[in-house]
DNA sequence: CTGTGCTAAGACCGATCTGTCTTGTTCGGG
DNA sequence: CCCGAACAAGACAGATCGGTCTTAGCACAG
């Protein structure tokens, strides 16, 4: 395995194919819903490959869940960079990105949520969970600025109206609850007399 | 059938009770995770039993979706109507209210949400789920009253506000989303200059 | 050329779940 | 007193799923 030929897969793409396949199923119809048949099969892969990967289900959910951690926070943290001016226009592009995969079809909200009410009895998940919304929320208070909230409160709001509205905007399959959500952090943050 | 012994279980109270006793399994536990062999065992009756109630296990998780949704309106009315002062208190004790459910061990959030997660493909418990959130939403609006809020603009901040920390109550496993939310929802209608 | 390791394809096993059916029992009404 | 309906208990069938194993093909190293 010195070279690998272009176009074949070497065991890392595999992999990550593995997750990436397996995480847009997960997320489209459910955790218990897809089983690893489906998955190897959409992958173009055989089962035991799948195996020999991930010791079992709950371990393909897991990197999925990781996965996705990485890439949202990092593609939020790309977004705040992207809207430097006011800690407003950091907050707000945060907002519109949520707004944008609301639009998208089979939209379902957040896919930790998810995981954690498929597998209630599972930490692993809860604490990715937990890890992922206090991540959320840190990233809130730097967009805000720890001098102009020092408390973080102002981000926790932010926080919950983010949740709130991701919820809301999933049940009722519009972006309303999101622009609404997104007028009153505006408010919030100029009755704080932040930007 | 003229006359029930004490004691005894009539048709009715023998629904009610599977209802009664699945619903409380399917919070705790997941839809999908308890089958229906449990809940008739837990609920002292056979399971062909319950098969006479139920056409199938679809119908029974609708029926508690259903009785849910009759318990916890019926339990919020009451609870706006017993903090009938004024606006803010109206809205706050709702608020209080889901702050002590979300105090007990076992709390996950949104029992219709749960299953909507669950059941991603079933177009009734969606429908439920809408209808529930609509109906919380209006009651929001009158808590507020409609001249105060001839938009429903404020009732819908509120009803994302509830909701986010709902989710983050119970992912969290603490009531401080709760009292943060109810504390912006305190600003907000004093900004509104109502109450 | 030959052997080794990874792969696809799919058979296979055991566990679990939904839904039905059987059997025996109890109880109330005519 | 007796019949029929409803019940508990549990066997049963059919389907699904997670996970293992078998077989055969293929690429690459020596």
């Amino acid at each position: 395995m010195i070279l690998d030929v272009a176009g074949e897969a070497s065991a890392q793409d595999l992999r990550a194919n593995l997750v990436r396949v397996a995480a847009r199923l997960f997320y489209a119809e459910g955790l218990r819903t897809v089983g690893v048949d489906r998955v190897a099969s959409e992958a173009g892969v055989a089962k035991a490959t799948l195996y020999r990967y991930f010791a079992n289900k709950d371990d393909l959910i897991l990197a999925c869940l990781e996965q996705r951690q990485a890439d949202v926070m990092a593609s939020m943290r790309a977004t705040v960079e992207r809207a430097p001016a006011t800690a407003l226009d950091r907050v707000g592009v945060l907002f519109l990105e949520l707004g944008h995969l609301a639009m998208q079809p089979g939209f379902r909200g957040c896919p930790f949520l998810l995981a954690m009410t498929e597998y209630p009895q599972d930490d692993r998940i809860a604490e990715l969970t937990r890890q992922h919304k206090r991540a959320t929320r840190a990233l809130f208070a730097t967009a805000i600025g720890a001098e102009k909230d020092p408390t973080g409160n102002l981000a926790g709001v932010v926080a919950i109206l983010y949740e709130g509205a991701s919820v809301l905007a999933s049940v009722e399959g519009s972006t309303r609850p999101l622009t609404l959500a997104l007028r009153n952090v505006e408010n919030l943050l100029r009755a704080a007399a932040i930007d």
